[in-house]
Parts: structure tokens; sequence; C-alpha cells
DNA sequence: AACTTCTACTAAGGAACTTCGTAATATAAA
DNA sequence: TTTATATTACGAAGTTCCTTAGTAGAAGTT
């Protein structure tokens, strides 16, 4: 008898749209920046290409009600500052995109980062092991405190 | 002076949407039952929910397009087959995905990765890293063969 | 008061997906 | 052959998300 697929696991790779290319570039700027005023990120994107005050002004609206950056008034302007860091984000976004892989998706998962790590890149290959040393280590000390 | 994102690499991580819930939902019937028509996945469909005989034909045909479908005429009706297996298409995301997030986010995808698999079973863990050994070696010998 | 800068509001457009109606076509039944 | 039924082709509209930007108003500058 064929499973039956509810809900699809296949929508599962559809992971929310994490950032459109300009919401990006605009993050990436204040991210390089610091807190900034609309002015200062259209005149670092002004650098790329053309581009309308309001545009950007919109987008950065939307990303504080995204929850991604924050309004402040100062002086009699505001100014825009990233409410998690880059680092931060990025390694949200890996989790979520990761913990679906791993837990709809195991074996093929596994199988498959197995296969690129063995792929070639020995890099890789030693920061993992790296890695793998550096969590071992922490468990031991973690099982020892019990 | 702060690093120049020209492109966003985290534009990386919108991965062109694999396929919306219907799309996949219609995929799954088919893999299950096999070659169908669109009445086939319709009642399969009905199942769950009300939908239009139309709909099931526009997404299937969609499907053509994209080729994940294939139509042929049997009797005076089409028949819609998949042209990969799903494990094969399965891995496929799988492998877009994983590059990106190996390629561009290296460091805490990998990171993450371990996280995730040290989390409970340590035994995978280790049979991680035993696999790294392998591979390892088997990099070695081929070095030396050169 | 005139000018500049900034913000709020609004709106429109594209892309991808979903939804389905209408009309044409073909086949089977009467 | 005419009628009923099933299938397909075509097209269009609605949704959501993102991008784009104009216009108007507020607030300080000169």
């Amino acid at each position: 008898m064929p499973r039956k697929h509810a809900a699809s696991f296949l929508t599962k790779l559809n992971f929310g749209r994490a950032l459109g290319p300009l919401e990006a570039q605009i993050m990436e700027a204040i991210w390089d920046r610091g807190p900034s005023t609309v002015r200062d990120v259209l005149n670092v994107l002004l650098d790329d290409r053309q581009i309308a005050y309001t545009t950007v002004m919109t987008v950065m609206g939307n990303l504080v009600e995204k929850g991604l950056l924050e309004q402040t008034r100062s002086d009699r302007t505001y100014v825009y500052a990233t409410t998690v860091k880059r680092s931060e984000f990025v390694r949200s976004q890996i989790k979520s995109i990761m913990d679906i892989l791993l837990d709809s998706f195991t074996e093929p998962a596994l199988s498959y980062f197995i296969e690129r790590l063995s792929g070639g890149d020995s890099a890789q290959l030693a920061q993992l092991e790296h890695l793998i040393t550096q969590k071992r280590a922490q468990q031991d000390s973690e099982d020892k405190e019990k």
C-alpha cells in the first residue's frame, strides 16, 4: 500500500523566503556600516545602481516590520539599527533549513553531506574534524559536571 | 574597511521555490499511484478538500512545463507520469540546498550540523568521525599516487 | 516665507502559485 | 444523428511577497 503524504513533506523544502535581494543588500549595508539613516543606505546603494530614496525607505520600513531593523529617533531623523548580528541571522537561517533537511529527509541529507565532504574538499573535511573534536571535548566536560 | 557584499551572499538563501503546496501534493499523488490522469489525481485530492478539475489540470500542465511530469496519450485521455523518482527529486533538492549552505556558509553550516548530530545521538557523531578518518586515509593514498 | 530633508501614505507592477470558468473537442449513448 | 459526458485548451483573476517610486506633509534652514 502506498504511503500517504497528507501534508506533503516536499513543501517543507519551501523555506519561507529569507530576504529578497534588495532587503539582503540593505541588511548587509547596515551590518557593515552600523546604525544608519535611509540616506546613508541610499548612498551605499547608489554606488551600484539608480534607486529612489523612497524605495530604500519602504524596504527599510518593511525590515522593521519583520523585526530585523529597529528605528530610533536621533536629532530629527530616524536611525536604523540591526536587531541581530549578521552571524546570528545567518545561523538562524541555517538552523531552520538544516532542521528541516535533517528531520524530514534524514537519510538523503546525511548521505549527501558525506558525499560532498568526500568529494575532494579536504579543507572542509579538516574543519569538520576539528569541530567534532571540539564538540566531543565539550560533551565530555558536560558529562563530568553531572 | 568593511567588507563589500556586492551580490549579497544572503540572497543565496533564497532557493528557487521548489514546489508550491498544491504542486507538491500532486507530485506525491502521482509518485504514489504511478502514471495518472487528471481525474485520478483529482479524486485523490478530493479526499481532503474541495478543488476543481480544471485547477488540478492547470497545475499538472505547469508541472509538465517544468519538466517534472510528462504527458502521453492513452486511449483518448492524457496520462501523466513523473520524469524523476521521488528519491531522485528529493536528492537533487537537497543537493542544491546543501551546496549553497556548504559553499557560502561553510563554517556555520558545518558547525550547526555537528551541533545537531551531537544533540542526541553521539553514535552518529562517532560514525561521522570514523567516515572522515577513512576519507582522509583514502585521500592521502590518492595524493601519494601522484 | 522659500527651500531642503525626511517621513508617511499610497499605489502599482512583476513573479510565482492557486483557483476556476468557459468554450471547444471528442467520445459514447440514445 | 442528436444528445449527454468527459477531457482539454485558453484564459483570467486572486494571493502573497518583493520591488519600485510618487506625492504630500512635517519640520527644520536660510
